[in-house]
DNA sequence: CATGGGATTGACT
DNA sequence: GTCAATCCCATGC
C-alpha cells in the first residue's frame, strides 16, 4: 500500500491515455494497461490486473455461436463503440466491473480492469469501503469501482477526456512483473490466457496466476 | 411472460 | 470449503 498525498496529483494532471491507445489488439491493450493508473476524482489506482475479451471468444458478453454474429443489446452497446470509451455493467446483480473498451468502432472488444493499487485518496476509499483491511479494498474487479466510485452511470463515457480517466504510469514509477494466465469467473473460452497481473503487486486479486506464489510483495 | 444464468463478493460452516 | 445477494437481459414457451 502506498502513502495517500501528492502522487495523484501529478497523475490526474497528467495527459490521459489516447484514443490510439486502445485502437489495438485487445490483447496487446489489457497487457499495457498494467502499470497505467485509473484517475476518478480525488481517488487513482495503478492497474495491477487485467484481462482481454473479445467478440470472436466465448467468454465475451458480445460473443454468439456461430454463425450468429455478435450480440449488440442495450447492455453490449458500449463494447461496439469507438476505442477509449468505459464498458461498465452490472455483475452477478450487484457489482459495477470496469472495462476500457479497444479496436476500431464495431468490434466488440475490451480490457476488464480486475484490480488496482491505490495512489491517491486512500483515505476516501477506505471511508468507501468501511470495515474493510486495505487488502481488500481494491484488489478485485467489483471492489476497485466501489473504491474509485465507478457507476453504471459511466457506462460509454469517454476514458481519454472525461472525468474517469486512464493515464500513462509516471517516468520512473516501479516496473511492472508481468505473468500470464487463463481468465477468471467464466465457463467458455477457459483456455485463453488472457488474464494479465503484474506480479510485484499485493493487490492482484485471488487465485492468483501462475508464477505469482513467490516474489510478491508482502503486506 | 417465466425462467435461468452470470467477467463477484462477503458471510458463514 | 459452501452459499446467498440481486440485477440485467437472453432465451424459450
Amino acid at each position: 500500500m502506498q502513502d495517500d498525498g501528492d502522487p495523484g496529483e501529478d497523475r490526474a494532471a497528467a495527459a490521459p491515455l489516447p484514443v490510439a491507445f486502445y485502437d489495438r489488439p485487445v490483447v496487446e491493450v489489457a497487457r499495457d494497461l498494467l502499470g497505467c493508473v485509473v484517475v476518478h476524482g480525488a481517488t487513482a489506482g495503478r492497474i495491477v490486473e487485467t484481462e482481454a475479451y473479445h467478440e470472436t471468444e466465448g467468454a465475451c458478453h458480445a460473443w454468439r455461436p456461430p454463425p450468429a454474429g455478435p450480440r449488440r443489446t442495450a447492455r453490449t452497446a458500449a463494447l461496439f463503440g469507438p476505442p477509449g470509451r468505459a464498458y461498465v455493467y452490472r455483475s452477478y446483480g450487484i457489482h459495477a466491473m470496469l472495462n476500457a473498451v479497444c479496436e476500431p468502432e464495431g468490434t466488440a472488444a475490451a480490457v476488464l480492469v480486475r484490480a488496482v493499487e491505490p495512489v491517491a485518496g486512500v483515505a476516501l476509499m477506505r471511508e468507501r469501503r468501511p470495515g474493510r483491511p486495505d487488502r481488500e479494498l481494491v484488489a478485485g474487479p467489483g471492489r476497485l469501482t466501489l473504491a474509485l466510485d465507478v457507476r453504471l452511470a459511466d457506462d460509454g463515457t469517454d476514458l481519454t477526456s472525461g472525468d474517469l480517466r486512464i493515464v500513462a504510469a509516471a517516468p520512473g514509477a516501479r516496473p511492472v512483473v508481468e505473468v500470464a494466465g487463463p481468465r477468471i469467473g467464466i465457463t467458455r473460452a477457459t483456455e485463453l490466457p488472457w488474464r494479465f497481473a503484474d506480479a510485484s503487486s499485493p493487490d492482484v486479486s485471488r487465485p492468483w496466476p501462475p508464477g505469482m506464489t513467490r516474489g510478491r510483495r508482502g503486506r
